[in-house]
DNA sequence: ACTTCACTTGCATTCTGAGACAATTGTGCT
DNA sequence: AGCACAATTGTCTCAGAATGCAAGTGAAGT
């Protein structure tokens, strides 16, 4: 017996707070930068000077995210220190994809629908 | 040598739009809704039967989900069946969390920040 | 104490996105 | 062809989010 008995559910899993966090550009782009290796945390300043936005703007984002549980913040001085919660945050990808692997036993990746060009809803089939 | 030599660069590993399309209730709500164990692909009447918004809404909602490679839709007469693409998406939520885990090799999941209340982003150390 | 630097927050503006309702398209049936 | 049902799209409105600028807060140096 190598399937599992039930599905884990999934509404637990799904934190629409994570992913609406996630779901910008610039804090995609902060979580990046905040993510390359050996960059350890980094501040508010820093993390700015990579970004085509105000620092208040940066700052603002910082708070979403960390509120989000992505970032975790540390003051050190003056300055405050963003770096990623990466263990918290591989748990819960993790744990998503165990749910919905155990949800959905079909999982054939790039069944349908592989080709280059997105299909919008109305284009199911083309005459 | 258990130690990968590099990390792998997440700025390909996340999509915004990704993101973008999980971070919406009535979004996750569908996706939780065609993820019950047996459920299978269900149409996007049967889809709306479950939300309180109305039957346009959600087909535009499908729409995006489509869009972002969450879900796919096939064509069955008059009805359109919507699934979940679980491989695809398992496989992106755990390339995702090797990429996090590759870069952030401090992972310790919470460390701090993890009492009841959320935390500003002003309120790193409170006096 | 005063100044400076780093960051946060208040406020106004702009823009995106969700939602409802109506109209249209697509499919099957008689 | 004509009708009925399913789904998508057009259009409008409204709420929430992103942004910039200015003002406020906190910490360190002089």
């Amino acid at each position: 017996m190598s399937e599992p008995a039930a599905c884990i559910p999934l509404e637990k899993l799904l934190p629409t707070e994570l992913f609406k966090a996630l779901g910008d550009p610039n804090r995609i782009a902060i979580l990046c930068d905040l993510c390359e290796c050996r960059g350890g945390p980094k501040t508010v300043s820093e993390l700015a000077a990579e970004l085509p936005v105000d620092l208040s703007v940066v700052s603002r984002h910082l708070g979403v995210l960390k509120r989000a549980r992505v970032l975790d913040a540390e003051r050190n001085g003056k300055n405050v220190q963003y770096s990623v919660r990466a263990g918290d945050l591989v748990a819960i990808l993790r744990s998503l994809a165990d749910a919905i692997e155990s949800c959905c036993p079909a999982s054939k990746p790039t069944e349908t629908e592989t080709r280059t060009g997105p299909a919008e809803p109305g284009s199911v089939s083309q005459p």
